[in-house]
DNA sequence: CTTCTCACTTGATAATTATCAAGCATAAAC
DNA sequence: GTTTATGCTTGATAATTATCAAGTGAGAAG
């Protein structure tokens, strides 16, 4: 692996805690690999082999049952997914794939428990890890069961323009169809909550948003902090 | 607090690990209550002073927005609620109340992170209660994507007929609009459909459900280990 | 440059789910 | 025993969301 992956990694909050001489060991039998676009990373129901760190590019988390399927969260850099199925030592609860062309980090699970049994600093930084991820699916869950798909949607572009350093312009991180997805709705009906939106002062030509009306938008969409203020990305 | 309340506790997965000493720790600030029907034990956005245990009754997490409130999870002794906001010192994103009459324990949250962050054995034990209980969340986030109301409540028969020794009769364990409202769906909607699964041999009459034809509801369910097998109750 | 692919859009329609209103039934309160 | 409250059910209707089908347009592949 290059050694010059191994700060990036060190920097995130889950290995900055630990000593020396336990990030060494976890680095010993990692390995980096760069996957090209559309690549199975993992299948759900496997058992959990390897932690994985994304350092570039972009992963999609999703799950399938009976013919459909739903995107349960984009992974960006830096960060792990599929931390839980590793610590347990359980099935994948979701599949992985590359959205873009990615560089990632794979940790062996086994390594990764070896550490977190003898690390005191490592289990809690797992534990902060774990509970931020957590709070963020529950926030994710009300969002889905409180709100109609016009109010997800607005939520997901003030979320997105806050990103964006609260630019009035920005463009889409993603395709529509995997924000329709990760929204609990069709690409059809994504488009048409887009439409839908345009009284609100939303502009939205391919990728491009303006929020011509952050007033007018916000008044729709009532976010709040409960709901909306991240904690972390909701990855695994 | 009743000495005898204290084996019960540390049967608890959580607490079992612990130094007999970071134990009798934590039990010294620890309060045993027992609260009515209906009463509000937290309210979501207020900071998390204490963890909860149930030690009996029947305690509801329901979340709030916009006029609407749905609920998240039931918890049933003996579980903790609320924890990852304890850890996270962070504000409650449920609120909780009490559905029956209920003996809680209630235990500082400050003296929750204090062992936390002294005795690694306990901060392993969050670990492995957060990504159990992170893990019975994604699931439910699935099982809101993936499935219809018909399928989510045929699933939750199933469920619920798992949990009572796979007999073929048994009582539903909360009232149906708590039902209702955790499948993310109105009371409405669940009175019909109750009655769309008449065809499958299920007939519900008040609380007490009849699983006539197994493999009819089975076959209507399709239920996934990846949904449906329960790591740990949903609650927090 | 042309063709092809595929995400996206739009329209028409169907299915699902929610809302509103009324009646029923059970259980608690008096 | 009667009254009251309330959860549940049912019906009618509306809103939301999904499905199917066809067309558009931008970018990739040739």
């Amino acid at each position: 692996m290059r050694p010059s992956d191994v700060p990036d990694l060190r920097d995130l909050e889950l290995f900055r805690e630990m000593s020396e001489e336990r990030f060494e060991d976890l680095m010993h039998g990692a390995y980096v690999q760069t996957f090209p676009p559309m690549v199975d990373l993992i299948t759900e129901g496997d058992m959990s082999d390897f932690l994985h760190v994304v350092l570039e590019g972009r992963v999609e988390l999703f799950a399938s049952w009976n013919g459909h399927e739903t995107t349960i969260a984009t992974v960006e850099p830096i960060a792990t997914f599929i931390l839980a199925a590793t610590i347990n030592d359980a099935p994948y609860l979701m599949s992985a794939r590359t959205l873009e062309k990615s560089r990632l980090i794979l940790l062996p699970s086994s390594d990764v428990r070896k550490v977190f049994d003898a690390d005191g600093a490592f289990a809690r930084s797992v534990v902060r890890e774990l509970s931020a991820r957590y709070r963020t699916v529950i926030k994710n869950t009300k969002n889905l069961k409180l709100r109609s798909s016009l109010e997800r949607l607005a939520n997901y572009l003030l979320h997105q323009y806050e990103i964006e350093g609260c630019n009035a312009e920005f463009d889409l991180p993603i395709e529509k169809r995997k924000i329709a997805s990760f929204l609990g709705m069709t690409p059809e009906n994504l488009s048409r909550a887009i439409r839908g939106l345009r009284p609100y002062g939303v502009e939205i030509d391919a990728q491009h948003v303006k929020i011509a009306d952050f007033d007018a938008l916000q008044n729709l969409a009532k976010p709040s902090p409960l709901i909306d203020e991240s904690d972390v990305p909701l990855t695994e």
